[in-house]
DNA sequence: ATTGGCAGTAACGTTTATGTAACTAAAAGC
DNA sequence: GCTTTTAGTTACATAAACGTTACTGCCAAT
């Protein structure tokens, strides 16, 4: 997420955005709802993800605190993932974004054939 | 934001984030909770995002169905624009986006702080 | 005749975000 | 000794998103 200049900063969502915009975090995020989950298991759950990307967004969040990256030293390696006591916080927003997910893709999808119809 | 590709698409998570996610289009959205708006009302209110942008962001939301624009032929023109029944249904996300906001910025400040001071 | 306000548009440039392909280490299993 | 597995990294390239500047048409007021 491109930053904002310091201005709009006194908007709440502009803070959101800034931590959890972007095309991948609220999906990853979305995966760890139900606790902690491993770097492949999440690669496969989200296969339109490049590992470079999953890596990227992962360290993202980690840095903001959203995160928790817990490395176990075996061989292979193991690397878990689970939201932090901040990023629990999202977990609202989260909900309301799927429930509302699938219901508005439709209606959009929906509005959209009738423009096509002209009207 | 970034077209998804088809397989990732069953998550309604995806789903809303093509329509509102975008650095400027949640903060457009919650510009419009309390009624229409005119264009120059919100190129104030919105400081940082140019007109340019501004205007392709109105055109996309209003390609969705989430926004009405209201042309008015005056001179000087005005146009009005507001949330469609569509977009009356993203208000819940709106709010909780609002609501955590704040606090989570303070949260993630706070907690980058004491990473400095390490750990 | 000039200026100002409104809601843009056009041309152009920059910055982020995202993607691909190839590569790494180290132990365990065959 | 070769392959597999895991969680990455590196180098490189493209595509979206975002931005700046300059410009438009029209009427009303100065």
């Amino acid at each position: 997420m491109k930053k904002f200049k310091a201005h709009t900063s006194t908007c709440p969502i502009v803070h959101i955005m800034t931590y959890i915009g972007g095309k991948w975090k609220p999906i990853i995020l979305g995966r760890l709802l139900n606790g902690a989950v491993r770097f492949g298991k999440l690669a496969v759950q989200i296969p339109d993800i490049s590992r470079k990307i999953l890596t990227e967004q992962l360290k993202e969040l980690e840095e903001d605190g959203l995160i928790i990256r817990h490395s176990y030293n075996e061989k292979p390696p193991r690397v878990e993932y689970e939201l932090s006591e901040i990023g629990q916080t999202v977990i609202p927003v989260l909900m309301a974004m799927t429930e509302l997910g699938s219901k508005m893709h439709e209606a959009i999808t929906e509005y959209k054939r009738s423009v096509i119809r002209g009207h």
